[in-house]
DNA sequence: TCAATTAAAGACCGACTAGTCCATAACTTG
DNA sequence: CAAGTTATGGACTAGTCGGTCTTTAATTGA
């Protein structure tokens, strides 16, 4: 042991992720990191490798956070409402500012498709861990008798990653959350939730 | 009049725009802009401003593009139909690799929607016209008697915006055009359509 | 108290950025 | 041909980028 390190390292990386989120990877520069995480360059650099690597971790971060509202829902309530329920904790239950950022997720796969694969088909993986949890919520709630539908499983889930990618470049445009609620009522009546 | 342009403004604003559309403002250098658009560093300011203003040339051209699409399937065919030859036109009867690429104006909503507003909002306003044409669109159907549904036009719009983007989403993803096609035929059924 | 160890601050680096400017080329009109 | 005009090529600039490295601070254990 000698020198202990002075930052908080899950605060460090929070902010970052919420710096990425916003002005995505290219846009967000090392100065503005180190601004807002309040480490200096040299920390930043021992303790996260380098920016791509940051924003690695910081997509991570993103990504638990929201499969983790996800499982919760899902333990909560049956599978049919566990939908509404995700939508409403991550549209309705937070600052409008933060439903204005959109999904960092999508955000950066439309930003880095064409320009790092590998940060690209990251979140691309990640989201299509989101997608394989609806598939699982539909399967049992088809198994349990709660819904009928003569569409796959699959198929259900790949509607409604549609909506969500959907709704989340609504967001991104400032539309209003009660306008994006009108959607989601518009919407999942047709699935029969 | 005295020496006449070398190049082909038009052609030069569309390599700009097939650039930018894939890798976004931000990542696009101008380096990388004078060379596919093959024309000098002097050429482009004197021609196009600067990168900004390009931009935004680049931005229109390609909006009005989309656009002019959804127009000419309205003027051929009944509305109902009108939806499906859009996504047809822009999916199905383009290559893959511009399928990947997505689309411009949501790829730019999502980027620079806290990175440069204006850009951001520019790229909002043209999708906005875009959904206003369906609107149109849903309008003449039930007007004319073809569609029967106690929902608005507004509504009916608003859910195809969200679906086409929830698409193009997909599509950045190197999805499979064909994965595309089995989410709109899940899809407009639910409609009608 | 002193060596060993690790963290932090920030000076420094080469590469690249968007944008300007000047010299030269290529044209038109008289 | 000459004068006037505009386009082009590319040198140049000031600033920023991500990343490295050296110096100094803070701690532990002997």
């Amino acid at each position: 042991m000698a020198r202990p390190t002075e930052f908080d390292r899950q605060k460090a990386l929070q902010a970052a992720m919420h710096l990425f989120w916003r002005q995505g990877y290219t846009a967000t520069s090392l100065r503005q990191l180190l601004t807002s995480m309040e480490i200096s360059r040299s920390s930043l650099y021992t303790a996260f490798g380098d920016k791509r690597q940051l924003f690695i971790e910081a997509l991570h971060l993103f990504s638990d956070r929201t499969y983790a509202i996800l499982a919760k829902v899902r333990k909560e309530t049956n599978p049919a409402t566990a939908i509404r329920l995700f939508f409403a904790a991550t549209l309705f239950e937070v600052p409008v500012r933060r439903v204005h950022r959109g999904c960092m997720m999508i955000n950066s796969v439309l930003e880095l498709a064409d320009v790092d694969q590998g940060l690209s088909q990251l979140a691309s993986q990640r989201l299509a861990d989101i997608e394989d949890a609806f598939t699982q919520c539909f399967q049992q709630a088809i198994d349990s008798g709660l819904m009928k539908t003569e569409k796959t499983p699959k198929h259900l889930a790949q509607f409604i990653m549609t909506i969500n990618q959907g709704l989340r470049v609504a967001a991104r445009q400032q539309v209003d959350p009660k306008e994006l609620e009108n959607i989601i009522d518009t919407t999942l009546p047709l699935l029969g939730i």
